[in-house]
RNA sequence: GGGCGGUUAGCUCAGUUGGUUAGAGCACUACCUUGACAUGGUAGGGGUCACAGGUUCGAAUCCUGUACCGCCCACCA
């Protein structure tokens, strides 16, 4: 005899997630099964790499809801037998990490440059024993079944070593170079960034005119209002660095200017007047100022025209010795002071207010400066163009499928990546200096030694290239440098390339692209063949969730309240686009987890001294109760539906179909179909519906088990304690099969009929209850009348169960609706109720109510019949349309009729 | 400036190749503390599917245009 169990009254969620997730961990649950077999060839392999979360990062629901999803696609698949790795690990993030260290050391009056850059790195290293485990922390509580014995960090030794790989091989390929470009510079972090990295915002600037005076014309001060030109800017200051003044070759209104000079207003430089296609004449006065070292457009003319490039601005955004008057001064302010200068000098003209959008700092939001410097580059066409040939060739799907577009664009746009970073934190580049300037770029440093010394003749010292790399150049390599690549190692072997990717849009570029180029590119073949793209999660305000803000709901306060599995079903439910939160929609996840928690209760209760559950049902549907057989042909529905679902990435119609067959379909009806069974029937009767209702809860807790891991373990588990054939279970959930084994259920579509007549008839007999004010209390005779034989002999044999969840004292079953003068009723298609009500019936409220309800129904009728008697219709929609309509109408023409009959009794 | 999404019940959203009388959750109304669950049950009210055209026997669904909202991309100073 089994043990008794029983569930407390309340589900303890936190105490169950800490308890089963120790338990699934420390046992080794989530690592791939191939790891204890021998050999390599497993099966099925399904396998994700985590989008890394940053160290410095702390759950988000951006973090919740991608991992939820990436958490049910993997205990789906663990499930379903798959031998399954789900790799965690953690992003060093560069700049981010370096400005959270930066901040600590002000707080104690220090700065990095005080401390120098080893100390500096010791410093980064211990915040990151101390803090960079937060985040994997919180991704355990959330449920995530990642292989933590693979957990691997950015910075890590395996990673570094496949960082230097990386680049020396790209180099080696001629795919990386150093130059001086124009850039990206963040005047805050000071380093360079990528175009990705300067996130374009719209600013309200202005479009400031000035004046600049023609050479040789007399002195400035004199001609000023006859020999001049104006310009437009929107960034004044620059001019400091003009080198030239350009127009549009095509433009007549400057064609007296070919060959003038003009005079730099207050640094009183002579610069040329040059033509050049880029300038569009339509805009601000048709004559652009030319800065080569400041901005993009004017670097390219730069270089076409020969002009000398002036760097005006220091690596901190001030002025520098190129400058003049102005060396020393924040750029914005002297932006303010060469507008006071120009005005003063009457060579300024107006300020136009001016719309514009500006790079910012992705990460410390700073406004960027586009600013000349030398940094390493990535030569991302050829790179490119591998990707967009996979993609061609249908190796890359992205589900949806709009992102395909987006994805595809800018890789056909791509420019270069800027990879170096002024900053200390991160891998340093592997490039060493000898004191000519030569650069040897090498694995390591003895073998730059080496190539150095072949090179002099001699040993000679070398200085390491101080930038370090772009945090993405590590992500880039994440699907095969986790596995072990440089390295050939056997996960390398075994679980590349890996199966799907999910991630937010956010970094389709930062990360997806260029994984995907690093994959082509070092491994011959996609990281991997699907990209789900999941919505993002936004504020109800429809603004980004942030803490700088101050409108994020924070996960872990979601699950210290209602429980991990609420949180994880709640936004899995939502996220069928962009999710908008609030607080109460994590309600329906809440409620859920406690309905669940009732259904099992009761069941357990009812089950106390039942000693026959199994895994294994061990009947024949066939031979069960009509509401076992439906239930069990729902569950078999309701599975399929599930995958098909899942196979799409449609996790929130995987949910919704779930959440409705949970509550709907077994605890409404099902429960209350066989509570009578439990409560009385025959002792085999009883034991054929506890078996039915052990086995599918059980079944009900593998398909919750995905979604919810914690409460469908702890169920499953009390189940498992009193299964008879418990030693053929599992150890966990997580390891038990996706329901279901061959043959074992089948959708019963006899079953699903004929309980569709008992709601029918219930539903009804419940409609005139309400209808009629009656009190559930009180007890009602019924009769049910049908034309259709079957159905009326359907509905008498379950009369138990209509006299039950209608509350009947008692029932009759007939075929003649005459009979039923005096009863109040409604028609169904199948089936007509009745119920008797003593001393009730009023004649004239029925007729009317009768009257309505027969109006309103002949009304569709007719439409349907026009409908059937189109010749257009029945010749071009297809049959099963047709025949479906037919059907319908028929009903409703049947049901007219028993209004009708019904109505001339009260006559 | 380019591209992409959205507009369906008071609110938040489903709606899978065009085909029942357009659905769910929340909110609302009425009734129900019925031995799993009030984080619950039963019944109900509420929508000319943004607007204007078009294709079709048939359109929330496909096409064109308009309006508004949102997102992404962008070196016109």
């Amino acid at each position: 005899m089994s043990p008794v169990r029983e569930l407390s009254p309340r589900y303890n969620a936190p105490e169950t997630e800490a308890k089963w997730y120790e338990v699934w961990e420390s046992r080794g649950y989530f690592r791939p099964r191939s790891d204890s077999m021998s050999g390599t060839d497993s099966g099925n392999r399904y396998v994700i790499v985590i989008p890394p979360p940053n160290v410095t990062g702390i759950l988000h629901m951006g973090h919740a809801l991608n991992n939820s999803i990436q958490d049910i696609l993997v205990r789906w698949q663990r499930m379903k037998g798959c031998d399954t790795l789900w790799v965690p690990g953690v992003d060093h993030a560069g700049i981010a990490t370096q400005n959270v260290v930066e901040k600590k050391l002000a707080k104690e009056k220090k700065t990095r440059q005080q401390l120098g850059r080893e100390n500096f790195l010791k410093e980064v290293w211990k915040w990151k024993d101390e803090h960079g485990s937060t985040i994997t922390r919180q991704l355990r509580r959330l449920g995530a079944s990642c292989d933590w014995t693979r957990e691997r960090f950015t910075m890590d030794e395996g990673l570094s070593k496949a960082v230097r790989e990386a680049f020396v091989t790209l180099y080696e390929r001629g795919l990386i170079y150093q130059g001086h470009y124009i850039i990206n510079w963040c005047p805050r972090c000071q380093t360079a960034l990528s175009d990705e990295e300067a996130a374009h915002k719209d600013v309200q600037g202005a479009l400031y005119h000035i004046k600049y005076p023609i050479a040789g014309a007399g002195t400035a001060a004199e001609k000023i209002n006859e020999d001049h030109i104006v310009v437009a800017t929107t960034r004044p200051e620059t001019m400091l660095g003009d080198t030239a003044v350009a127009v549009n070759p095509g433009d007549s209104r400057y064609r007296h200017l070919a060959g003038k000079k003009l005079v730099l207003p207050l640094l009183g430089r002579e610069i040329p007047v040059i033509e050049d296609d880029f300038v569009d004449p339509e805009f601000g006065t048709g004559m652009v100022k030319v800065t080569p070292a400041h901005d993009p457009n004017d670097f390219a003319m730069g270089a076409r025209h020969g002009l000398e490039q002036i760097n005006v601005l220091g690596p901190d955004g001030k002025v520098n010795a190129n400058g003049g008057p102005y060396c020393g001064m924040d750029r914005f302010d002297a932006r303010k002071k060469i507008i006071e200068d120009l005005e003063a000098r009457g060579l300024f003209v107006r300020r136009d207010s001016h719309l514009h959008a500006v790079g910012h700092c992705y990460r410390c939001n700073t406004m960027v400066e586009p600013y000349l410097s030398k940094q390493w580059f990535v030569k991302m066409k050829p790179l490119a163009d591998k990707a967009l040939q996979a993609h061609a060739e249908g190796k890359t799907v992205f589900y949806p499928d709009r992102w395909t577009k987006v994805y595809t664009h800018w890789l056909e746009g791509i420019r270069d990546w800027c990879i170096s970073r002024q900053i200390w934190w991160g891998h340093q580049i592997p490039v060493w200096y000898d004191e000519d300037g030569n650069f040897f770029v090498a694995r390591t440093e003895e073998e730059a030694k080496a190539r150095a010394r072949e090179k002099h003749g001699r040993e000679v010292v070398l200085r390491q290239d101080p930038d370090v790399l772009d945090t993405w150049f590590s992500s880039w390599l994440w699907p095969f440098s986790t596995l072990g690549w440089p390295e050939p190692s056997g996960d390398l072997r075994r679980f590349y390339p890996t199966s799907d990717l999910c991630t937010a849009p956010e970094i389709i570029f930062f990360w997806v692209a260029r994984m995907i180029m690093a994959g082509l590119e070092f491994m011959g073949e996609v990281p991997f063949r699907r990209i789900y793209i999941h919505g993002t999660v936004r504020a109800q305000s429809g603004l980004k969730m942030s803490k700088s803000l101050g409108n994020a709901i924070d996960p872990l306060e979601v699950i210290g309240e209602m429980g991990s599995d609420a949180l994880r079903y709640s936004l899995v439910m939502l996220s069928a686009q962009d999710v908008y939160l609030s607080r109460e929609k994590f309600e329906v996840g809440r409620n859920f987890t406690n309905k669940i928690w009732n259904a099992a209760r009761f069941a357990l209760m009812n089950m106390s001294d039942f000693s026959q559950g199994a895994a294994r049902l061990g009947l024949d549907p066939r031979q069960l109760a009509l509401a076992d057989r439906w239930i069990l042909s729902r569950l078999a529905k309701v599975t399929s539906e599930i995958d098909k679902a899942l196979d799409g990435f449609a996790m929130s119609q995987a949910a919704g179909v779930l959440y409705h067959f949970v509550w709907n379909d077994f605890c409404d009806w099902y429960i209350e179909l066989v509570k009578p069974t439990l409560l009385g029937a025959s002792a085999d009767d009883r034991a054929r519906t506890r078996r039915v209702l052990f086995f599918t809860l059980e079944k009900i807790m593998r398909l919750l088990h995905p979604f919810m891991p914690f409460i469908s373990e702890e169920i499953w588990q009390t189940l498992k304690e009193m299964a008879q054939d418990k030693a053929s279970w599992p150890e966990t959930l997580s390891l038990a099969a996706w329901p279901m084994e061959a043959g074992e259920l089948f959708e019963d579509l006899e079953a699903e009929k004929a309980l569709g007549l008992i709601q029918q008839a219930v539903v009804g007999i419940r409609d005139l209850r309400a209808s009629l004010n009656i009190p559930p209390a009180q007890a009602l005779s019924a009769v049910l009348v049908s034309r259709n034989a079957k159905a009326l002999e359907a509905a008498a044999a379950f009369y138990e169960q209509i006299k039950t969840l209608g509350r009947l004292s008692e029932a009759a079953f007939q075929s003649d609706f005459k009979k039923t003068k005096a009863w109040v009723g409604n028609a169904y298609a199948e089936i007509e109720v009745f119920i008797r009500i003593e001393g009730v019936l009023d004649p004239a409220k029925e007729r009317e109510r009768l009257s309505g309800k027969i109006e309103e129904l002949s009304k569709w009728i007719r439409s349907m019949r026009q409908k059937l008697s189109n010749d257009d219709f029945v010749k071009h929609a297809p049959g099963e349309v047709v025949a479906k309509e037919r059907e319908k109408l028929a009903d409703a023409e049947k049901v007219l009729q028993t209004h009708q009959d019904h109505l001339q009794l009260f006559q």
